[in-house]
DNA sequence: ACGAGGTCCTGCGAGC
DNA sequence: TGCTCGCAGGACCTCG
């Protein structure tokens, strides 16, 4: 599912359309719009030039020269692939917005369950939107202050507390339970009763985790593929996530799974990350 | 302010 | 074999 690392991955692939206009929207269903009409929406892309294209939290933002940003959030099973042959085979089908590129290519956004999202902001909406979502933990600013304060601040288990984008951006569960893992800290251990070395720990984790993820160009468990329609490398890098009732790489005993924490799957070695 | 649970959406695997 | 059913989950919403 595209998390940070996966978005990351597409946006770097998708920046041969920087430059370039877009022409001739082909949208086969409209549930995933959000705030934005299919004739609007069409008529905004038709004709338009990509000024830019870059990543906020999970979101692709392709800003166009008329100052509209076209926002793609893929949540679940969204790709945006961009080819120069008409798509085929397993990414063929599923398609939900068709667009001819300037020089012969085609960007295809296809999504099998269509929880992704797309939606279409001016400057100022797109301001209001980004000023919610909490600091990018690769950034070189990412400030380890404010992180234990928006952890402090919050009775939640750490866990959901690291995957709220309104505290950090672009965690999602993949990375949430790696970097969990990484850090020895207990999944449901609410996070405003970390032990003082734990944040240093988790704010360490999660960049080193994400930053070896978009090495690998993401983790593809099904329906994840990069801006070019390939698989990502990092499922082989995994030490829990995907991992339950399998040896913990590091002590050998049998990794743990729950649904307790937000419905979500939720892996662990209790032994590592055990609360004492 | 918190936790619980529903909603969106479709493919897949389990169970009968 | 062919059906139904529950689950997967990120973000957002409502309810108590």
């Amino acid at each position: 599912m595209p998390e940070l690392p996966e978005v990351e991955t597409i946006v770097r692939d998708l920046q041969p359309l920087t430059g370039r206009a877009l022409s001739n929207p082909r949208l086969s269903h409209t549930d995933v719009l959000r705030g934005v009409t299919a004739a609007r929406l069409k008529a905004s892309l038709d004709g338009a030039r990509v000024r830019r294209v870059s990543r906020r939290a999970k979101h692709v933002v392709m800003e166009l020269d008329s100052g509209l940003r076209a926002i793609v959030q893929p949540r679940m099973t969204g790709a945006l692939i961009l080819s120069d042959a008409p798509l085929s085979g397993e990414h063929a089908g599923y398609a939900v917005l068709t667009l001819d590129v300037e020089g012969g290519a085609r960007l295809t956004y296809r999504d099998v369950r269509r929880l992704g999202t797309i939606s279409l902001l001016d400057a100022e909406a797109w301001n209001t939107y980004t000023s919610r979502i909490g600091p990018e933990p690769l950034a070189n600013d990412f400030d380890i202050g404010a992180f234990a304060a928006a952890l402090g601040g919050t009775r939640q288990a750490i866990k959901k507390a690291i995957m709220d984008q309104r505290l950090i951006a672009g965690v999602g569960n993949i990375y949430a339970n790696e970097a969990l893992f990484v850090a020895r800290i207990d999944p449901s251990r609410p996070a405003n009763r970390l032990a003082a070395h734990d944040v240093p720990r988790l704010y360490r984790a999660i960049r080193k985790i994400l930053d070896a993820a978009v090495r690998s160009k993401g983790t593809t468990v099904r329906d994840y593929r990069t801006g070019t329609g390939q698989r990502g490398a990092f499922q082989f890098k995994l030490k829990v996530y995907d991992r339950a009732g399998r040896p913990c790489v590091r002590c050998g005993t049998w990794l743990s799974t729950t649904h307790a924490i937000d419905g979500r799957q939720t892996t662990f070695c209790w032994r590592c990350q055990g609360d004492a």
